[in-house]
RNA sequence: GCUCCCGUAGCUCAGUGGAUAGAGCACCUGCCUCCUAAGCAGGGGGUCGCAGGUUCAAGUCCUGCCGGGGGCACCA
């Protein structure tokens, strides 16, 4: 096998044993943490350690002896030209050390890695470290009440994103989409249909199959849960909701969760039917799903008994006997001070002896972790277009038989959870509860992956026709109300990107069919979106604008595909033979020094530091999806399309390949192109965004 | 009252304790006989909220203050 210690990732590792080493045996002196740094311009190097001037401290502290550090990088500079794929060292500035790569060297490695394994970049980095045990992400977890709007999008974007990092990494990952099907909302929209409509479960049905296909049946219950709202406030707006009307509210909840009468009948089918709508408009974006678990069969299979048990015999929970909490069981927490207003302790069981939410997320968090003791049902659900499966959970006796086996669900060695971050406070609560009946290490186990939610600026509500007092207009952003139907649903949004898109595809490429057209829209539309709520870090509040969602320009998902697109055009009219021409120049570098000498000869030439520059930033891919693994943050894989996008942009206007008539140059011009767009269309896969033939 | 997050260019946001703080949008000026101009280049724009502290080095860490947002239900 070749050797590979010229992927740059390995060849700052053995430069930072060597500063390690060097600093021992020359100073005396054990460094922990090397830290080292990409140089803010490719002039500087390729690779930077400010390592000298904490060395000049230590050594003062240990002798009292006053060096300068710039002697000292002196020192460090001799050990490390020595390193192979090293072309020089310096020293700048007060005394950092700067590594020059060989260009040719590392180039030449990473057109050999691209030949030889055809375009897999998962080699043995990634596999090496690929844990035991898999991985749950939960994302979604609609409401099924309602159409989804922006910023559930959010929510499945970010969630599906990360889990497509987790996989990019060799993980093993379950993906859970969270049902609260006898909840308050589901509630809400059966009343609405049980006393606002007076419909029964077949009047229900037969208005689901004549909804017209531009208002289905989600798009209906959006509009009849507002009335709801409103129903419940004797039609204003402002005013609170009647108690006695609330009333309603609370029979339709008892009997969901009783379940067997036909109030619960209906809720679930009103519930199933705006899952599958909920699921169409998550493929639309790419996103699917391993499992829908419900909570409807978290109380029927007895979860929170159990649970509740455990939490008795560890002592999580204690009985309140007098005081404001008088015959409730509570959680004890120091998350807040109780005040004259609140306790602080969290309520898991009312007075009246039903469980509050925090308790059932417990219990079903103990699931996920494998850790309660008990087990769903499951059936089949849905199988998406390859083949690929999507399960249910039920609480029926006799599982549904099916031809293939069924995955074990549940039991994750982490747990990510994706919840907005208001909801920071519940989710603390849960971890408690859960960590208290396990050990600690569940605790660790437990991730709430939280971010900010998606408001509305003043702008989209106006052209939503929703009016805003002066207050509000005056605000950088307005929340979302469901209750108020204020939102942006996200098959509206998605249609009109699509359209938009499809406006541009149509003006640019009139030889293109109807259905091509639509395709590559379509492609255009979701890298748009996608990119729209990943640019984002996850605590920052997207104050949502069409104008800026609606954008293919700047730092959007069409201009990275349309970089890619125009990577593919070349490639498309260069002769296959051109490619392993330049694929075997460069990659002879290696061990040809005639070879190599040329391809530095380019590098050192007009632009050829910029030229370096692309091929370096196309090797930094595997950092930048270990920075949004273990950062949990997608919008740095995002960033890193974008700039990776910019740089060869520059590199596509100012070079001429094919044209491109000294053999040396086109044959390092072809191998850098070619890189890039590998490394460019993996990592917007990554972000769940594919690349057009055209556009 | 307690608690979490935020404050960086006109606007919206990036910025693992390291070099001259960046990008997009908006505005102005150029560039299509060329592998797609959804592009490229250039320009103006900054007391990184304020004040202390730690450090060889602070937009980044600590403390306090000011300003904005969220949360602290026998709702989910």
């Amino acid at each position: 096998m070749m050797k590979d210690n010229l992927r740059t990732s390995n060849l700052s590792e053995a430069l930072r044993e060597r500063v390690r080493a060097t600093a021992r045996e020359r100073f005396d002196v054990a460094l922990g943490q090397i830290t080292a740094e990409i140089p803010p311009r490719t002039e500087l190097g390729d690779l930077a350690f400010p390592v000298a001037f904490e060395l000049a401290k230590r050594i003062k502290q240990a002798t009292g002896e006053k060096v300068n550090p710039r002697a000292i990088a002196e020192e460090l500079r001799a050990a490390l030209e020595q390193e192979p794929g090293v072309a020089r060292v310096g020293v700048a500035g007060a005394g950092y050390i700067n590594v020059f790569y060989d260009r040719a060297a590392v180039l030449a490695s990473l057109a050999r890695r691209a030949e030889g394994d055809g375009a897999s970049r998962t080699d043995g980095a990634r596999a090496s470290d690929a844990a035991t045990g898999k991985v749950i992400v939960e994302h979604t977890n609609i409401n099924p009440n309602k159409a989804a709007h922006i910023g559930h999008l959010r929510n499945a974007v970010l969630g599906d994103t990360f889990v497509r990092v987790l996989r990019a990494a060799g993980e093993s990952v379950e993906v859970d989409n969270y049902i609260d099907n006898t909840g308050v909302q589901v509630a809400d929209v059966v009343v609405g249909f049980q006393h606002l409509e007076r419909m029964t479960l077949e009047d229900v049905r037969r208005l689901d199959e004549q909804l017209p296909p531009e208002r289905p049946f989600d798009f209906y219950c959006w509009d009849l849960y507002a009335r709801v709202g409103l129903f419940y406030r004797h039609d204003d707006p402002e005013a609170k909701p009647d108690p006695e009307l609330l009333k309603l509210r609370v029979e339709t909840l008892h009997a969901l969760e009783a379940g067997d009468n036909p109030t619960a009948e209906l809720a679930d089918y009103v519930a199933t039917r705006v899952v599958e709508c909920h699921l169409k408009t998550m493929l639309r974006l790419g996103i699917r799903y391993d499992l829908l678990p419900r909570e409807s069969d978290i109380l029927k299979l007895g979860f929170w008994q159990r649970a509740f048990e455990r939490l008795k015999e560890r002592g999580a929970i204690r009985f309140e006997t007098e005081g404001k909490h008088a015959g409730c069981w509570v959680l004890p927490t120091d998350l807040h001070a109780s005040t004259d207003e609140h306790e602080a302790d969290k309520i898991i069981v009312r007075s009246n002896g039903t469980v509050t939410y925090a308790g059932k997320d417990i219990a079903y968090q103990l699931w996920k972790l494998g850790e309660l003791g008990l087990d769903f049902r499951y059936k089949p659900f849905h199988t998406y277009a390859d083949g690929q499966r999507l399960w249910i959970t039920t609480s029926e006796a006799g599982e549904v038989a099916t031809g293939g086996a069924r995955p074990h669900f549940g039991g994750g060695r982490v747990v990510y959870n994706v919840i907005d971050t208001r909801q920071s406070y519940t989710q603390e609560v849960v971890q408690k509860g859960t960590a208290a009946v396990t050990s600690q290490a569940a605790h660790e186990r437990s991730v709430h992956l939280n971010y900010e939610v998606v408001a509305l600026s003043p702008a989209a509500c106006e052209e939503l026709g929703i009016e805003l007092s002066p207050e509000e207009r005056a605000r950088t952003h307005i929340e979302m109300s469901g209750r108020r139907g204020l939102g942006v649903k996200a098959d509206d949004l998605i249609d009109k990107i699509e359209s938009s898109a499809l406006a541009e595809v149509a003006s640019r490429h009139p030889e293109l069919d109807e259905d091509e057209r639509r395709k590559t829209a379509h492609l255009i539309a979701v890298g748009a979106l996608r990119y729209f709520l990943l640019k984002w870090t996850r605590n920052s509040i997207i104050a949502f604008d069409f104008r800026e969602a609606l954008s293919f320009e700047g730092e959007t998902g069409p201009y990275c595909q349309y970089a890619a697109v125009r990577a593919n055009s070349i490639f498309r009219k260069l002769d296959d033979a051109s490619r392993v021409v330049a694929a075997r120049f460069v990659g002879g570098a290696a061990t040809d020094e005639r070879a190599a000498g040329e391809v530095r000869e380019v590098f050192a030439g007009e632009g050829g530091n910029e030229l370096w520059s692309l091929v370096s930033l196309s090797g930094r891919l595997d950092d930048a999806l270990a920075q949004a693994s273990s950062l949990v943050e997608p919008a740095h894989l995002a960033k890193y399309a974008f700039q990776l996008a910019r740089a060869f942009n520059l590199f596509y206007h100012r070079h001429r390949i094919i044209a491109e008539e000294n053999a040396a140059r086109r044959n390092v011009l072809i191998c850098v192109g070619s890189l890039a767009r590998d490394r460019l269309t993996d990592a917007l896969s990554t972000l769940g965004i594919e690349v057009p033939e055209r556009m």
